[in-house]
DNA sequence: TAGATTGTTAATCGATTAACAATC
DNA sequence: TAGATTGTTAATCGATTAACAATC
């Protein structure tokens, strides 16, 4: 608290935050802060305080004011913050102020999606070319684009200058595809498949799970509905009954109807383990 | 550090964590540790270190030994974990012995991936109805499952006892579609449209939005060639110039070539503010 | 027993939040 | 000036990590 106090000796001097380093949080909710303001800006509204705008981007206040800190002091006291001027300059520090050419490799219905998400062009990123293994797939088109051989991949990333490619193959395939497109020069991944993936230093790898969502709503959904109880099953003999013995005694309940969901496949999906 | 001195008194008696409260943090890596379980499970593995899987799931072993504190003692010192059990365990406590009927609105391109993903169905999650508003596409089937239309999703909800909504629908539509799925008595929402949902409160609602992983990437992907320099432009005179002008002051570069690609619209996917 | 590996401690780090002086 | 709202401080909270005693 700012309590008339001077500042903290060891405070003196110092930038907001040091060098170019804006927290990954932070970052992680400037495309929000930046959803928000393009729908202000279409609907020609000229300023926004920090109250009206963490509101329509779904945080607080406090935590808006905090992350717009890191970026520099672009609102005015007693007025809050000209739209135009702040999409910019978030665009700018997020770098879509710039053409970002992409690759997708994978064209089944997800990569269908992605080549169709409209949200992509809007903010700089551009289709470069849509890829895949399979034969069948290559020469249809998706979303007003040819599909590609995998065979092109390297020339099209040299000559596109593709530094970001989407993975959307079957897990099995995901590693492969990575390695390809980092020797080919890509140095940002988004993967799509359910599969860890290995890559040299200087690789940004962001992942994007469909089904660990979905399980983290049933962890907390299983909660609501009576705490415990519901989810009643009997564990399973461990292979050494030692140690685990102990933490069944913990558990013990009466037997039940529980499908063994966690030991089925994977289903078109088979996990597959990193290099 | 446990330096040999006796445990602290306040620590004294006190259980691994109070009451039923997992970390958050904890409960977003269950699932990756169930996928990479999964895995040694179908080739067989019967025991695997706390080293081996956190490799395999892509964290550190000191945070995966931490995690599975939080679950109870189900390794056993010297050996490892038993490979079987704690897929169990993990199921368990992610509610994944148990059968989770969901609907699925808006059966356009994202639906129609969802719908014949197969990390779902392995894993507890049923797809009970696919629904859309679009006579068009209402009678077409995806994934084997016919199309219906929103209004039985009253009648789905109740009789399936669908407590789990997944909304793929256009931004403009998904406070709506939210809106009937909690009056209808759904209680955790997984959100792809790019809009802000809002819900009473006991309502969960996760959001995945495609194009913000992409927005991450590129901003990292921005400071690798040359820290900065490439991303200049003209910052556009803010409305007032009073304050902002300061901070103008701070980026003044060279005109450049930048596209405003942050004043562009959504594309198909127009951002609707929430209530 | 000796070697291996867990479970837990405690330090550190980073993120969140409320409060308010600064300032329009 | 009075009212409004930012930018920043400092407290708190939660997550990460290395280290190692406990224990198989």
């Amino acid at each position: 608290m700012a309590t008339g106090r001077p500042t903290h000796p060891a405070d003196r001097g110092r930038p907001a935050n040091r060098g170019r380093g804006i927290p990954e949080a932070t970052v992680a909710r400037l495309p929000l802060y930046l959803r928000a303001l393009t729908a202000l800006s279409e609907r020609s509204v000229p300023t926004v305080s920090s109250e009206e705008l963490a509101s329509a981007a779904g945080v607080n206040s406090a935590k808006l004011r905090k992350d717009f800190s890191y970026l520099g002091s672009y609102g005015t006291r007693g007025v809050g913050y000209d739209v135009e001027y702040l999409v910019y300059q978030i665009s700018r520090e997020l770098g879509l102020t710039q053409d970002w050419p992409v690759v997708i490799v994978g064209i089944g219905n997800l990569g269908h999606a992605l080549a169709n998400y409209g949200g992509f062009a809007s903010r700089g990123f551009r289709v470069a070319a849509l890829l895949d293994a399979d034969h069948a797939v290559v020469g249809t088109t998706a979303a007003g684009l040819p599909v590609r051989h995998m065979d092109e991949l390297e020339d099209i990333v040299e000559e596109e200058q593709v530094s970001i490619g989407v993975i959307t193959t079957p897990p099995g395939a995901a590693q492969q595809v990575c390695d390809r497109l980092v020797a080919a020069g890509v140095t940002s991944i988004l993967n799509f498949a359910p599969t860890v993936l290995s890559v040299p230093d200087g690789v940004d790898v962001r992942k994007v799970d469909l089904s660990i969502e979905l399980q983290i709503l049933a962890f907390h959904e299983q909660r609501k509905s009576g705490e415990e109880g519901a989810e009643q099953a009997a564990a399973p003999a461990p292979a050494k009954a030692s140690a685990p013995a102990r933490a069944a005694a913990k558990l013990r309940r009466t037997a039940a109807t529980a499908t063994t969901a966690a030991a089925g496949t994977d289903g078109d999906l088979p996990a597959v383990m990193p290099a």
